[in-house]
DNA sequence: TGAAATGTTGGGGCG
DNA sequence: ACGCCCCAACATTTC
């Protein structure tokens, strides 16, 4: 037995994975390697074209199979069906297995066969399939080569950010590996998964499961975090449910493999997006003048993660509020997300855009007040992620340019000097999004 | 897994 | 006592 990695980045589009998943997979590859070791197994890391590095490996090692869990991404199955078909013809055997999903994409169809457009359906049938048997223990008596081939050193791949360090956040907020994830689990069962339907809306409270990176990176398979939820003393159904639209997700990408780069509605290839790098900028940077949106956006850029309602109530200020496309929100999350994954990363910006399956219906435009008010009532959040903030009274928390010049002084804050105007004023701007909207169904008829 | 605009209802103040 | 008006609260429609 000989576990084996290869870091293969010839991912085309664009879609080489991003800088904080780069920095998830260093630590995570360092604890696989750890936790090897102490079964007596060695972790070969190989860099390149992956058909080219299984290749030499099964020479250097004379391996007589080689084993892998599937990928979903649509040049991951290309190349993998290629390594399987060259090994076949080598005489190895070759064998591809499901260490992601809870069911395989191709499995849950409606009753003609056709893959599942909308949610609900969808989850309606996964759920009645039988649920996932219990994962596999951990093999037992597996032995290392007596020589094994030679690898890369992990820090060569130089996988971390170096100058400068950005990381720091991250290593504050996360345990990467498998030892984490078991941790993270169970402290969310324990802490979160009783109050998780009301909870998990509150960025305030540590109220998610924040599993995300964990089962993006296979640190923990859906399977078991499914099984321990349902063998949970709690109401679970809320959180299944989540796991059910990753398992949705999947499936949209499965059946179209260019759900990462164009709208699965047509009539939104003729959004009059704008271009405006100075406003991208202002939101990536978290300085749009509206908190809960800049709380959102520092939170992602210190600690490579976003609170969940504060993602959907981000990507509908740059979709509606800017009118700035989603591919570039998408791009955005992708470089930053230590949870960064093709496939949810992709179908969860088309429904906030209104565009992908199921979605949103674009006229449903998220007030950042409304919405910062609701899911953030004192302000804890902005608060901890929006410092310059903080002095100000709950009232104005929320919309800082409508507090009376005494509130604003009391707190030592100068619009435009301590934090920004609105770079755009949400009324004007959700009218501007309806129009275009309009605009391009009129262009499509 | 919205929000705003518009419509309806019903209690209470008041002449 | 009665009708009128105001408006909050809730419901429905529309974007």
């Amino acid at each position: 037995m000989l576990p084996v990695f290869v870091l293969d980045d010839a991912t085309p589009g664009g879609w080489r994975r991003g800088a904080a998943s780069r920095w998830w997979l260093h630590h995570s590859l360092s604890a696989l390697a750890a936790d090897l070791a102490r079964l007596g197994l060695p972790l070969v890391l190989r860099r390149g074209p992956a058909e080219a590095a299984i290749a030499a490996l099964v020479q250097d090692s004379g391996a007589t199979a080689v084993m892998w869990n599937r990928r979903y991404e649509p040049w991951n199955r290309q190349r993998d069906e290629g390594i399987k078909v060259a090994l076949h013809a080598a005489g190895i055997e070759a064998s591809s297995h499901n260490g992601a999903l809870l069911r395989e994409p191709w499995e849950v169809t409606t009753g003609g066969g056709r893959p599942y457009q909308v949610f609900t359906p969808f989850w309606r049938a996964l759920r009645s399939l039988p649920g996932p048997g219990q994962p596999l223990p951990v093999p037992s008596g597996m032995a290392a080569p007596d020589r094994a081939p030679a690898g890369d050193r992990l820090d060569d791949w130089a996988l971390r950010p170096t100058r400068p360090d950005w990381a720091g956040g991250l290593s504050r907020t996360w345990t990467p590996g498998e030892a984490g994830a078991r941790e993270r689990l169970a402290s969310f069962l324990d802490r979160a998964l009783p109050a998780y339907r009301t909870g998990r809306d509150r960025p305030d409270r540590d109220g998610t499961s924040m599993l995300s990176p964990h089962l993006h990176m296979g640190e923990v398979s859906p399977r078991t975090v499914w099984n321990a939820v349902e063998a949970a003393d709690a109401d679970g159904e809320a959180f299944l449910r989540e796991l059910g639209w990753r398992e949705f997700c999947h499936q949209l990408l499965f059946h179209h493999g260019d759900l990462a780069d164009a709208p699965l509605r047509p009539e939104f290839a003729r959004m009059p997006w704008r271009d405006d790098p100075q406003q991208l900028a202002a939101w990536q940077q978290g300085r749009t003048g509206y908190p809960i949106v800049d709380a959102g956006m520092r939170q992602l850029w210190q600690t490579g993660w976003m609170h969940n309602r504060v993602r959907m109530v981000a990507a509908s200020f740059l979709v509606k509020d800017l009118l700035l496309p989603w591919q570039a929100g998408e791009a955005w999350f992708w470089d930053t997300l230590v949870d960064a994954d093709l496939a949810n990363n992709a179908a969860n910006w088309q429904w906030v855009a209104g565009c992908g399956a199921d979605a949103a219906p674009f006229f449903r435009v998220f007030n950042p007040v409304l919405q910062g008010e609701k899911f953030d009532p004192d302000g804890r959040y902005v608060r901890q992620f929006v410092p310059e903030l903080a002095p100000l009274d709950d009232r104005w928390i929320h919309q800082p340019w409508a507090a009376p010049a005494e509130a604003l002084h009391r707190a030592g804050i100068r619009l435009g000097r301590d934090y920004p105007w609105p770079i755009v004023d949400h009324a004007a701007a959700r009218q501007r999004a309806l129009a275009a909207l309009d605009h391009a169904k009129r262009v499509a008829a």
